[in-house]
RNA sequence: GGCCCCGUCGUCUAGCGGUUAGGAUCCAUGGUUUUCAUCCAUGUUACAGGAGUUCAAUUCUCCUCGGGGUCACCA
């Protein structure tokens, strides 16, 4: 069993699809179940409907989850096993005031040295804690030896019990904190493997550490990606789709980048058949809009072409087609919109054509049909002899609307069945 | 600051002890296309720095410098 973990607090953003896009695949590749995790343990930040803004848009990408947990709804397993562990003596209550514990933090700061909690409350005896009525917490005793990690892309790791240190794992008001509840939450749900970004690598020990104390033996494989840097200013999903982007590029381009695939561009079947997460660097990636265009252009241009044609507005296969001839030179829906849309629209001809442009109408709407374009051309500018360069820009723009644009051959072989609609 | 990771053309990268250090892109030049663009050809450009180990180091080790991550009663 894979899963993805996410909280509904923000918008779904590029590098938190990618660690979706990876474990879905790796789920289809061992052929495991694949569950979606909505951690929306945060009530203050969740945010209304987003749990399904995301499910939606991981549709889209082809990532349908065999069944969605609510996080939440796991609290009394949460709690039933942190009771557990203080019966147990392998967690304690800590009264440890917030101020009494940021002030150890900055001593350790200026110390120079790392900050681990002391253990303070490890061993207060039984009265004190009966007879103490300020709130508290409950940690869970740190592990006494080193905790190894082997992973698919890093090899392996250790962490001390010092980097794992007694962390709190039922906040004071008694909810779980997110190092318990996930490592609970795995073991529930009978995690097999897991695909995350290298930013949560020291939370992985702890949570191997949770289900160490509860005895549970079931070893889960790791990969952790390489984070994915440079986000900042980046475009979140729903923006990409927006401007244009097919999400089978978008899945492309996440899935490729940093990872050398056996060809650049591929479907998410292909996904499934070709990736392998050992041969992945542990080199941080950044996002980069212009390999992202390549690849959307790519997949643009594998369109049919009556699909292609939906995309800027028609239903017809010869749009299409003359869509993908601006590919050379556009690389998203929106773009090419841009595009095709004025050569169905009224002319704008600028004043230094307009003497040509008319002359050049005039002929057209007489001329009678031609297959090629240098007939066509031969033909007009016989019927209108007119020389030097601007003919042919005057001709451009009577055909495109545009003074610039790819070969004009290449755009009349799909524009000359509607000359007679355009040229007016 | 502690701990961890990373450093190859301007950019994205291949390389896993012996290579003329390869590709893509950008840039420049030439050519095709009676415009622009496309396309084709050619060319310039890189192992962060310093010590080791070795017959041999871009590759292994250490140090310096640079970049990133992480150190919550948030997930």
């Amino acid at each position: 069993m894979l899963r993805f973990a996410v909280s509904p607090t923000n918008d779904l953003r590029l590098d938190t699809l990618r660690i979706a896009l990876y474990n879905y695949i790796v789920a289809r590749q061992r052929k495991e179940d694949f569950i979606v995790r909505i951690e929306d343990m945060d009530k203050e930040k969740n945010r209304e409907g987003m749990d399904d803004e995301i499910l939606d848009l991981l549709g889209l990408f082809g990532v349908h989850g065999s069944q969605v947990i609510h996080q939440s709804q796991n609290v009394r397993f949460h709690s039933a096993m942190a009771l557990q562990l203080v019966h147990e003596r392998k967690a304690f209550s800590c009264f440890c005031s917030d101020n009494w514990l940021a002030n150890k933090r900055e001593e350790a700061k200026q110390a120079g040295k790392g900050y681990a909690y002391d253990d303070a409350c490890r061993n207060l005896p039984a009265e004190l804690i009966i007879d103490n009525t300020n709130p508290f917490s409950i940690r869970i005793i740190r592990p006494d030896a080193d905790i190894v990690i082997h992973d698919k892309i890093l090899g392996e790791r250790s962490f001390t019990p010092d980097g794992i240190d007694s962390f709190i794992i039922l906040n004071q008001n008694k909810t779980p904190t997110y190092n318990f509840a996930v490592g609970v939450d795995d073991m529930l749900s009978d995690i097999s493997f897991i695909i995350r970004s290298e930013e949560f690598l020291e939370e992985t020990p702890k949570q191997e550490h949770v289900r160490n104390a509860l005895k549970y033996e079931k070893q889960i494989e790791y990969a952790h990606l390489p984070v994915m840097t440079n986000l900042d200013d980046a475009p979140n999903i729903k923006e990409l789709l927006k401007e244009g982007f097919l999400p089978e590029a978008i899945l492309n381009y996440l899935v490729s980048i940093g990872n050398e695939m056996p060809q650049e561009i591929f479907t998410l079947e292909e996904a499934i058949e070709f990736l392998d997460l050992e041969t992945i660097p542990n080199i941080p990636v950044s996002f980069n809009m212009d390999a992202l265009k390549e690849i959307n252009r790519a997949h643009l241009r594998g369109l049919d072409a009556k699909e292609l044609s939906r995309f800027v507005g028609f239903a017809d296969a010869e749009i299409g087609a003359l869509a993908r001839v601006y590919l050379a030179e556009v690389s998203t829906t929106k773009e090419l919109k841009v595009k095709i849309a004025p050569i169905f629209s009224e002319r704008n001809i600028p004043e230094a054509f307009t003497r040509e442009c008319t002359v050049l109408a005039n002929a057209i709407k007489e001329a009678p049909y031609f297959d090629e374009y240098v007939a066509f051309k031969d033909y007009v500018i016989n019927e209108t002899s007119l020389e030097d360069d601007n003919y042919l820009i005057a001709l451009r723009l009577l055909l495109t609307n545009a003074t610039e644009g790819p070969d004009i051959a290449e755009i009349y072989q799909h524009l000359k069945n509607y000359i007679g609609e355009i040229v007016k």
